[in-house]
DNA sequence: ACCCTATTGTCTCATTTTGTTACATTAATA
DNA sequence: TATTAATGTAACAAAATGAGACAATAGGGT
């Protein structure tokens, strides 16, 4: 009924990674968190390394595998690999909710240590498909997130952390808009990765002074007032994957 | 007439961490490098991780096991993944060097994802000290290495970029200093890790308005000239491991 | 003892950036 | 056509930073 679980000759042992996978709805910041099968455990989306693959592309491979995307901001951002968050007891229950025998000494119950990237994606452009091993995958606000299983709520944390830190240098909003919008939709993308309101006018100039977007058209959806305009970046950033980031910081 | 080379029962297979150590002298940053017996090859000081030990605590022992030292600052910057950065042939090269019969399939040949941890020491405690695969092991100006092995200068260099990121959130300082230093000299640590000249004043005044220092009595240093006050950090941060620093951020 | 020199600590003023408020503009609606 | 609410920009205040001036002072030289 189900394929075969992963086969230890194909992998590295040890080493997976997991990804935060965020995206924006116009108003929350959500990520991608996945359900197992009969099993009521949340976890992010991840996988492992195959022997001869490198590890960005491991995850890039994981990204597509699941959002069918394939040209999106990817980025490592921290390794976990404490002993003790790896958790073969819960493996093992996710592994036989899908009708495997495991063995006791299957592979995917030792210790990993995980590599944790995080990804920038335009919501609109998203439809996520579970793998075999999980129900379903659904976004979810970043501030009202299921409980996750083992360290992955704590991976979570340092993605947010990270990402607010990159929020300037990484041209974030560039990455999880279309590729127009207005001052205040761009204006909500900040407030949502920082967590605080921001003022209106000072956050207006600032991002025009940057001289970093094109002005467009007008957009004229229907409200009773003033029509804002359309704006998009400048230049086109590369997409960056984590080994593009290093030479490119 | 050389000890054993590492066991493949002790350590997790493909996994190992650097270590770019830095210090500050008075007026360069420097890192510590290795030179390999007989061989000409310079590396970063790193090592493997236990089957049981956290990834972070192997580090800090590796950074022991060479300095001497226990209670430094240490994070976690990146883990370097591609598959062609490991170099069976240099492995091969150095133990070989060392008197070993290096098996075909010896696991230290294998594939190795490397994650990287940047140390900030007092220069002035560190008496480094070779392992038996190293013949010595010496401080280098970050801007003066000699040729680093495989991927060890793409290391140093994110590590430099990580570090100026870092310089004010992580006062820095307090790490490379020592507990008393005049302005001069903390000013000449921002330059060193910048890499560029700063405005006397405009550094004094910045550094003062922080509130962050203490001044204690003035440094008589025998110039012809007013003396200095000394000044210390006020708050003794924490030593952070790179788990510390994720709560903490 | 006295001047000289190099460095230090602080002050001042100019410039730039950011915070805050005000206000005219305008798309839809009644 | 007046009303309403969001928008773009200007204007002024406050804060941060840049750049220079200057007095204080620890030695060295005479």
């Amino acid at each position: 009924m189900l394929k075969q679980p992963p086969s230890f000759e194909e992998y590295l042992p040890h080493l997976a990674y997991d990804s935060v996978i965020f995206g924006f709805n116009g108003s929350e910041l959500k990520i991608l968190v996945l359900e197992y099968h009969n099993t009521g455990l949340f976890a992010l989306p991840g996988g492992f390394v195959k022997r001869y693959e490198d590890v960005d592309a491991a995850a890039k491979r994981g990204l597509w595998e699941r959002t069918g995307l394939d040209n999106i901001f990817l980025e490592q951002f921290y390794t976990f690999g404490n002993f003790s968050r790896s958790r073969p007891d819960i493996m093992r229950t996710i592994l036989e909710a899908n009708g495997f025998e495991v063995p006791d000494d299957y592979w995917i119950l030792d210790r990993f240590i995980s590599i944790a990237y995080y990804a920038l994606i335009n919501y609109d452009e998203v439809m996520p498909k579970p793998d075999e091993l999980s129900d379903n995958i659904n976004w979810y606000p970043v501030d009202n997130l299921p409980k996750l299983m083992m360290d992955h709520q704590l991976i979570v944390e340092k993605a947010l952390l990270i990402l607010r830190e990159n929020l300037d240098k990484k041209l974030v909003g560039m990455n999880l808009l279309p590729p127009k919008f207005t001052m205040q939709v761009l204006q909500k993308v900040y407030e949502a990765i920082l967590g605080e309101k921001l003022r209106r006018t000072t956050f207006q100039r600032k991002m025009l002074t940057l001289d970093l977007l094109v002005r467009h058209e007008k957009l004229f959806s229907g409200g009773a007032h003033k029509a804002p305009y359309l704006y998009s970046f400048k230049h086109k950033m590369a997409v960056q994957t984590a080994e593009d980031a290093i030479l490119s910081n």
